[in-house]
RNA sequence: GGCGCGUUGGAGAAACGGUUAACUCACCAGCCUUUCACGCUGGCAUUCAUGGGUUCGAAUCCCAUACGCGUCACCA
């Protein structure tokens, strides 16, 4: 077989070699231990929070050891692609805070590695594989798709291992006269690797999260070229990851079944192979088990799910930090005030099983970030999602300033201050009583003040209320109506002595509190009843004696 | 079916052959308290999927078994 002359025929139009590229694509000028890493998510028009999960891995890698960090779209699919696809994306990463040092961008690319769309790239991986034929290591496979599904009913049947390889690899032997034949016949064909693999033997290769891998090595004939001349990804990862001088491939765990063949062509191509970081994916409970979060099953875990909840980028961070490295938790306890981006990540302390993802301790982490955030901060977050999610609410916050800044502040001072907001939605709900626009009744009054007593205590509040007391005097009023309508003073004593009292201290303060802001739960009433000043709150009270 | 990866409490997990299996979240109880929170204190795995072995000693090493997940496309 005249290979030379195969590759000719194959790629007549191709004219650079895979050295040119090497010169086009020098090895990069980086300090020692830079880590180059990328993304490589495909412009399916989901973005998923597994997609956000490496991303955070690539760039930790990347940043914290001075190196690159590519955004590469993997377009090879023509028909899944979905248009607009590559701005979703974008957003979303630039939403989560995920920064590309190079990569595709919306009206082109920026950085001397690209073009970063893979389909741009379709010279590149022809001027490749054009080299993989003139060794003989890549063949021209004109079996149809029908026929290849046939093969494998068969191998089925017969209980043999599935796949185009070996005797089953029928276009491997065939001529260069045939298939020239069958060039001029106008016969699609799609380019196959000629694996010299033999799975009696094993390679080892190299993994930063598990370590030395002792894989079989490949003897499928698997496809480099599809038909219409596009790479499948198995191909496209090896010649991007080389020639984009990748040093780190961080990718899931369903590729770990398919590394025999990266690293087959790598060889045959005598390229170095990067150091493989194969993460385990996160799983989500599904009735009895736990399976890999799934773009259909899962809409709710689109990235676009906690934007719109309002969840905090840090937060999400801080979330996948504390799932990706468990001892980051730690960290934070001991180094409150350092942003995230300080803490040593590392790939040895990734686990190696998937971990269900937990939406509570998410919340958790989200009061936390929220809570250390001045008042000021909190007030342009808010504003911000609410720009876009609840105009209404925008308003009344761009309205003043300086009273939303100020209700934001309740409860936040102190050695213990308050956790109330947990996300940009449920922070406008919490707020609402302080804007009447949004101010309604939500919690019920205790099952033990029927109406009249209700007026009663009211009734007595409102002859008493000064809104020149400071926070004692007002209280001490309380305690009087309290006990003049024979309510104990202290819980306790009601709890121990039900039938002495009507109930305690507690029904009565909550009933003013659920008449001035509409909640049994809410900081502190005296303060809240300044905040809202002392028309608002006689109106609030007056309207609840009816 | 083949191959691969995994299995410590409700969740995330630490432990890297050696006394009572860290820590965080959740949950429960108590304290604090005018509510709800916050905070504090305590409880929550006599046991590390199961069964064998190695060892003076195993969650940690070895071997089976079970279960779960992934993968076997001209999808990534």
């Amino acid at each position: 077989m005249d290979h030379q002359r195969l590759a000719q025929l194959l790629f007549p139009q191709i004219t650079k070699t895979p050295e040119d590229y090497e010169s086009i694509y020098p090895p990069r000028d980086l300090p020692a231990g830079a880590k180059v890493t990328r993304i490589g998510p495909s412009p399916t028009g989901f973005v998923h929070l597994g997609n956000l999960y490496n991303a955070v891995i690539g760039e930790r890698l990347a940043h914290q050891s001075g190196g690159v960090f590519i955004l590469r779209i993997e377009d090879t699919d023509a028909k899944r692609e979905v248009a607009g696809a590559v701005g979703m994306i974008l957003s979303a990463m630039d939403f989560f805070g995920v920064h590309f040092d190079e990569g595709a961008l919306l009206d082109g690319d920026c950085g001397a590695y690209g073009p970063y769309r893979q389909r741009q790239r379709a010279e590149i991986y022809q001027a490749v594989a054009k080299r993989l034929v003139e060794q003989g290591q890549a063949y021209p496979c004109f079996c149809t798709e029908d026929e290849v599904a046939r093969l494998r009913e068969r191998q089925q049947a017969e209980k043999l291992n599935f796949g185009y390889y070996g005797a089953y690899a029928a276009c491997r032997t065939l001529t260069l006269e045939q298939i020239e034949e069958k060039l001029a016949a106008g016969m699609p064909w799609v380019l196959r690797f000629r694996s010299q693999g033999d799975a009696e033997h094993s390679v080892t290769v190299l993994d930063a999260i598990r370590g030395e891998l002792v894989v079989q090595e490949n003897y499928q004939d698997f496809v480099l070229l599809k038909s219409d001349g596009i790479p499948t990804y198995h191909f496209a990862h090896v010649v991007d990851d080389h020639y984009m001088r990748t040093t780190h491939v961080v990718r899931g765990e369903e590729w770990l079944a398919t590394l025999p063949m990266h690293v087959q062509v790598f060889d045959a191509l005598g390229w170095q192979r990067p150091i493989y970081c194969h993460t385990a994916q996160l799983m989500k409970q599904d009735g009895e088990t736990r399976r890999k979060l799934s773009k259909r099953k899962d809409p709710e875990l689109a990235l676009d799910y906690y934007r719109q909840e309002g969840y905090l980028p840090q937060a999400i961070w801080e979330y996948l930090l504390t799932v990706l490295n468990s001892n980051y938790e730690q960290w934070r306890l001991e180094n409150p005030g350092l942003p995230f981006s300080e803490f040593p990540f590392s790939t040895e302390k990734m686990s190696h099983s998937g971990a269900l993802f937990d939406l509570v301790k998410l919340e958790d982490i989200s009061k936390e970030v929220l809570c250390a955030l001045p008042a000021s901060e909190v007030y342009d977050g808010l504003l911000a999602w609410c720009r876009e999610y609840d105009a209404e609410f925008a308003n009344l916050l761009a309205r003043d300033r300086a009273y939303a800044e100020h209700v934001l502040a309740l409860g936040k001072t102190g050695e213990r201050p308050r956790k109330d907001l947990v996300t940009w939605r449920q922070a406008v709900r919490f707020l609402s009583f302080y804007y009447d626009e949004r101010f309604q009744q939500d919690d019920p009054y205790p099952q033990n003040i029927d109406p009249q007593m209700r007026r009663e205590i009211l009734q007595r509040y409102l002859q008493t209320l000064d809104f020149a007391d400071d926070n004692e005097q007002w209280f001490g009023k309380v305690r009087v109506i309290c006990e003049e309508l024979g309510f104990a003073l202290q819980p306790k004593k009601y709890k121990k002595n039900p039938e002495l009292y009507r109930g305690s201290i507690v029904d009565v303060s909550n009933t003013i509190r659920i008449a001035v802001t509409g909640r049994s739960n809410s900081p502190d009433l005296w303060e809240i009843s300044q905040t809202l000043g002392k028309e608002r709150t006689l109106r609030r009270l007056l309207a609840a004696m009816d």
